[in-house]
DNA sequence: AGCACGCCGACT
DNA sequence: GTCGGCGTGCTC
């Protein structure tokens, strides 16, 4: 068997294990290389792979041959081949299940790689004549040449039509009226767009990163809410595509607005790609191969985006840092944002890390200037910071959670004609339901959680498996069951508004009232159109939104984030009153925001009230650094979770102790606990922490204990995984 | 992850 | 006497 025949293969299943085979017996077929999509013979079935590499193999097993090669051109390139190989030694996750990760849907399941061409259509000849007769007999034609004949051409400009737009169009394609063609990308538009003016914080920033441009450098950019970061992303953009080189932008989920799209496109046209949750799998596909073909020269995505095949990469950017939603948390828990480090390091680009409230991750990286720090401490324009105060609810009467002061400011507010946001991380009527007559509490049957109540709906929900009863359940508990709602919710407080301020027109912005893309679109235009008075929502209000005419936020309960203990609650919730406060007061007026809180005199509040984030995170810091837990130590987590109640808890012992046995130097192990929420859907969940002072520690830790755990009897009576660097810790 | 093989309880 | 429960082990 002559060498070269032989490839290792990295199959798409969580298997730690590579496997050879021997590549088509079939000369002309196509031959498998490295980073080819492959269709394998795999025990009785058929499974896709990649292959990874060229084996050497002189055993004289008899090898299986790739029954397929998918791809003409390895669909996993050198450079994400290489990102890949890190990430999975880093995580400690199957290569197979990594590679898997970076393809899109089709791809992954086997499919090979075909680019569908869009199509536009082009006006052929138009008379007056012509169109007084369509707009009598066919109207849905005229409607079509109407758009035509004011710049629309794609699917994408008529698909907003209510009609069945392609019969009427393919009526106009045989009346020879239009034709039809390959789209043609359009020209990048050229900066004839009027120079943004940058104030001079901005154009310090932006000269730091051109000058970085060609070598591995990261950047932390701290802008507060409103400093105009998106306009140094865009001249750092542009200065990378002037060299002919591309970028590589993440952003948070929640950031993806039409806006934030829309002025890309408007700035650098068709190179800009777009990959977001809202695209299915075939989109998704077509974006990737546009990326890979060089037709997309500024690729803007989430997480999934940073193994996007973008060749020629200039600069990475990922905006709003700090934000949770980069890190996957199932199956390949990595973090897009240390990828995407990782990715600047490899090819030898600089990095952009934005936010308005760095992680303290990003600050110690400053601190041990791993990071150059650049700072837009100002708003652009006029705008200015708001000015945040707490309300000491203590001992007061509260209407629906609102406290007399903040109903009287709102009530200010709302006269001078300008907008309220309140700010409440929890939706539904009310987080728990009692009877009075006998005390029965709604519980989750298969969490331990109380059932939500969604008066609207008529619901009782589970807000941690998803779990729905009708409200009628509550009728269960007594012949005349009297049922008192406890705690608050954002229907709860809409319902107050509408009793404290009747005349005002209200928009409640949470997950149950925003299901659908549109009402989405439509909430948000009619809050930009001052058609609403007051916004209540939650988190999802908090990001990336701009309401240039909300002056006065309310946070009506900054308490129940606290007092917890997750170690990373306290930088969550000064985040969250920042990134909320961030959207007050972004125009000509200035803004307030007011926090309310039963512990006024709460050290972190104080910090964060009185002297500012920065100060915040420096504290914050110092209390990690003596606590020994991230960014000062490097932090995995070994869950394990269960239908059978001690079993996770006996697992995770047993390994513990086996892993203790072999005392790795520095490898500090606590636990087992079981989670703050012990059972949720029916099965029960525990976990171990596992912290070292380096790196190189930690990995040697957890690959003990993943030799172990795969030798441990109990290893089947378990689901374990294992978390590298883990946000929530509970 | 699948998927078979393999030994012990209630049924056509 | 079988059908099927899911424990164990393998997949080039």
């Amino acid at each position: 068997m002559n060498s070269g025949s032989v490839v290792e293969v990295a199959v798409f299943a969580p298997l730690r294990k590579t496997f050879h085979y021997l590549r088509c017996a079939d000369s002309d077929a196509i031959p498998a290389l490295p980073g080819s999509l492959v269709k394998i013979p795999f025990g009785r079935g058929q499974r896709i792979g990649i292959v990874i590499g060229l084996a050497n193999s002189t055993d004289e097993r008899k090898l299986k041959a790739i029954s397929e090669v998918v791809d003409t051109v390895p669909v996993i390139g050198a450079a994400i081949m290489r990102l890949a190989r890190w990430a999975s030694d880093y995580y400690q996750h199957p290569i197979g299940d990594v590679l898997a990760a970076t393809l899109p849907g089709p791809l992954r399941h086997g499919s090979a790689p075909v680019r569908r061409e869009a199509s536009e259509w082009v006006i052929h000849a138009t008379n007056q004549d012509v169109l007084d007769d369509l707009a009598r007999r066919a109207p849905r034609q005229a409607v079509l040449l109407e758009r035509l004949s004011t710049g629309a051409k794609t699917a994408a400009d008529f698909a907003n039509l209510e009609f069945d737009w392609r019969r009427a169009m393919r009526e106009l394609e045989k009346k020879d009226l239009v034709a039809k063609r390959l789209r043609t990308a359009n020209k990048i538009s050229q900066s004839s767009q009027q120079a943004f003016s940058l104030n001079d914080a901005q154009q310090a920033a932006v000269v730091v990163l051109n000058d970085a441009l060609g070598s591995f450098k990261a950047c932390l950019l701290h802008g507060v809410t409103g400093s105009g970061k998106t306009e140094v992303y865009m001249a750092a953009i542009e200065h990378a595509l002037k060299s002919q080189l591309n970028t590589l932008m993440l952003v948070p989920e929640i950031i993806l607005t039409q806006q934030m799209v829309a002025r890309l496109k408007q700035r650098f046209g068709s190179a800009v790609g777009v990959l977001h949750s809202g695209l299915n799998d075939n989109q998704r596909a077509q974006v990737w191969l546009r990326c890979r073909d060089g037709d997309i020269k500024i690729l803007m995505g989430t997480r999934s985006a940073v193994w996007a095949p973008l060749p020629r990469i200039g600069i990475i950017i990922v905006d709003e840092e700090h934000d949770a939603s980069f890190k996957q948390q199932e199956g390949f828990r990595y973090s897009a944002r240390d990828v995407a480090i990782k990715r600047a390091q490899q090819l030898n680009v600089p990095i952009v890390l934005g936010s308005a409230t760095p992680s303290l991750e990003a600050y110690l990286n400053v601190k041990t200037n791993k990071f150059a720090y650049l700072s837009l401490p100002q708003r652009a324009g006029l705008a200015r910071m708001p000015s945040l105060k707490c309300v000491d609810v203590r001992g007061l009467r509260l209407r629906g959670g609102l406290s007399d002061r903040l109903v009287r400011d709102m009530g200010a507010c709302l006269e001078r004609g300008e907008q309220v946001l309140l700010f409440l991380n929890r939706r539904g009527f009310a987080p728990i339901v009692l009877c009075h007559q006998c005390g029965h509490i709604a519980t989750c049957s298969r969490c331990d959680a109380k059932l939500v109540w969604h008066k609207e709906r008529k619901l009782l929900s589970c807000h941690h498996c998803g779990a729905q009863k009708r409200t009628q359940h509550l009728q269960a508990c007594c012949p005349d069951p009297e049922i008192v709602p406890l705690g608050l919710g954002t229907e709860q407080v809409e319902e107050t508004l509408h009793e404290l301020f009747p005349d005002k027109r209200i928009a409640r912005i949470d997950r149950d009232t925003m299901r659908s893309k549109t009402a989405m679109e439509e909430t948000f235009a009619a809050i930009r159109g001052r058609s609403v008075d007051i916004l209540i929502g939650t988190q999802m209000l908090a990001k990336g939104h701009d309401f240039a005419n909300v002056t006065l936020v309310g946070i009506i309960d900054a308490d129940s984030q606290l007092f917890s203990t997750d170690f990373r609650a306290e930088e969550k919730l000064a985040q969250t009153i920042i990134q909320v406060s961030g959207r007050a007061g972004r125009a000509e007026y200035s803004g307030s925001v007011l926090i309310q809180t039963h512990h006024p005199h709460h050290d972190l509040l104080q910090t964060l009230l009185l002297r500012g984030y920065d100060h915040f995170a420096e504290k914050a810091l110092e209390e990690r650094r003596r606590a020994a837990l991230p960014p000062y130590v490097a932090m995995a987590l070994i869950r394990a979770e269960s239908p059978s109640t001690q079993m996770p808890m006996k697992f995770l012992a047993q390994l513990a102790a086996e892993v203790k046995q072999k005392s790795i130097k520095g490898l500090e192990i606590l636990g087992p606990i079981p989670a703050a929420m012990e059972r949720k859907a029916g099965r029960y969940r525990a976990q171990l922490m596992v912290s070292a002072q380096t790196r190189r520690v930690l990995a040697v830790g957890v690959k003990a204990f993943i030799n172990l755990g795969d030798t441990m009897p109990l290893k089947n009576k378990v689901r374990w995984s294992v978390d590298i660097d883990p946000l929530d810790t509970i």
